[in-house]
RNA sequence: GGAGAGGUAUCGAAGUGGUCAUAACGGGGCUGACUCGAAAUCAGUUUGAGAUAACAUCUCACGAGGGUUCGAAUCCCUCCCUCUCCGCCA
């Protein structure tokens, strides 16, 4: 959520800004200014008459002791009541229509972010390995799987639906190897593991962004008002929702492994084929939160730890800078690590890393303060994917396969899965 | 799921319709005094949001949201959460 005052005393800016996404916010943003003014009018009426009304509220005591009559002084009381309540049901709907925009407002993009339309216009930041040659036809992940015995859609398709797979065997360790190697490799980065909820509420859901824009994206537990985590960013950012953390505390950086379910409305006919867009993968992320000061040199930091899973793994990958018109929501710069994927003849992103500045801070009232004597202020949030896992698993099959279908395990896996070969 | 108890600041806790809610009382933290230093003792200080040019002033917040009332922590309704016992369950 953007600050409202903010808006207000940058109004020609924020414009500007937001419009470099690609949408014209200019509409809302003045409909916002106009229900502050308004708000701002109001509110200064209605204290005028709450300060008068407690004054005399607190002479009543006083007045009754000595036995005055003070039918009078309630007659008058009555109409202030009436006021202030008529004022109160004025300001509700003005603060709700205000939030209800402020909420569908995305945050504003950094000054380091270039514009553009589309993903087209993203910056290439660098390149790490080279695209993987073979000497023989080499296949996709989803026949290698199918050859190797170790990936079943369609028994997934029985039992669940489109979108989901049985891992099988080896295929199954592989999954579950990767994610413990890359847990390992984050906590001894410094990172605090968390394990968290799958589900969380509604409040959740609109602290990182989510909702209200989104729901359609996300999958509702039909007998609660839950929903299933779409990234473990939710339950580990609101982990601190409506907290204030102590300065000396900062940064606190967490990785937390997870499912996440995506309904992938709207993507109907992409991908479907193999792991790269399912409804449930697993992910390992990573969280952290800071002082505003640092949060740019921490999103260097978080984008290069999770690089280093992938380097650990010898994969091919590039790091891409986002564009304004590429760039989620809630973010104000995003990464991309793209992961080399044979059977796509291209990079396909693995990871997303992003500084929400206090973007999320302040929809979900996370702050901190240092003295006792400091103003509580909003910290800074970031995350990014320390990296998908499914995708990982999809990467490694087709890069490290052989001319006879086997796999060469990555060295950093041999330990956890237990074989140098799958096949 | 059933029965009961509860949710007030940093923690414990009092307040059951008004005139001491920043909030009694107790503990903790911080500052100062005493001390070579510490402990003990004494004094002071310790919530957040909003309006405003304002660290002046005013308004709001007692789990959340409604209602009754001139006035609600206190009375009524709905919901959330915690604890104890029972049931069920991994």
């Amino acid at each position: 959520m953007l600050d409202i005052k903010y808006i207000r005393e940058n109004t020609v800016t924020v414009k500007e800004r937001l419009n470099t996404r690609g949408t014209d916010f200019a509409n809302l943003i003045d409909r916002a200014v106009e229900l502050d003014t308004k708000r701002r009018e109001v509110i200064f009426d209605n204290e005028e008459q709450k300060a008068k009304q407690n004054t005399v509220n607190r002479s009543i005591p006083l007045m009754k002791k000595e036995g005055r009559d003070l039918t009078d002084v309630f007659e008058e009381l009555k109409t202030i009541a009436g006021k202030i309540k008529e004022d109160d049901r004025v300001l509700d709907e003005i603060e709700n229509e205000l939030e209800s925009i402020l909420l569908s407002l995305p945050n504003i993009p950094d000054q380091t972010v270039p514009v553009g339309k589309d993903e087209s216009e993203n910056t290439e930041i660098r390149r790490h390995g080279s695209p993987t040659e073979f000497t023989f036809a080499a296949k996709p992940h989803w026949d290698l799987g199918k050859a190797l015995g170790i990936l079943d859609p369609e028994t997934a398709a029985k039992v669940s639906g489109a979108r989901f797979h049985f891992y099988k065997g080896l295929g199954a360790r592989l999954e579950r190897s990767v994610i413990n190697y890359f847990l390992d490799t984050h906590t001894g980065n410094g990172y605090t593991e968390v394990f968290p909820p799958f589900m969380v509420n509604r409040d959740s859901m609109r602290g990182t962004g989510q909702l209200p824009k989104f729901e359609e994206d996300a999958f509702r537990i039909a007998n609660n008002d839950y929903f299933l985590i779409p990234t473990a960013e939710v339950p580990v950012t609101n982990m601190f929702r409506n907290d204030i953390l102590k300065k000396s505390d900062l940064p606190i950086k967490y990785c937390a492994y997870s499912a996440c379910f995506r309904a992938e409305a709207g993507s109907a006919g992409r991908d479907q084929r193999g792991l790269i867009r399912q409804h449930q993968f697993n992910k390992v992320e990573l969280v952290k939160f800071c002082e505003p000061e640092n949060s740019y040199d921490e999103l260097e930091k978080l984008t290069s730890d999770a690089c280093a899973v992938l380097e650990g793994l010898a994969l091919p990958y590039r790091v891409v800078l986002l564009c304004t018109g590429d760039m989620g929501f809630s973010s104000a710069k995003t990464y991309d690590i793209e992961v080399w994927m044979p059977s796509y003849n291209r990079y396909v992103e693995i990871s997303s890393c992003s500084c929400f500045t206090d973007y999320q801070a302040r929809r979900a009232a996370i702050r901190y303060k240092g003295d006792v004597k400091d103003k509580a202020a909003f910290v800074h949030t970031l995350n990014g994917s320390g990296v998908a896992v499914g995708r990982t698993v999809a990467a490694i099959l087709e890069n490290c396969q052989n001319a006879d279908s086997s796999i060469t395990v990555p060295e950093a896996l041999r330990a956890y899965m237990g074989t140098d070969v799958i096949g």
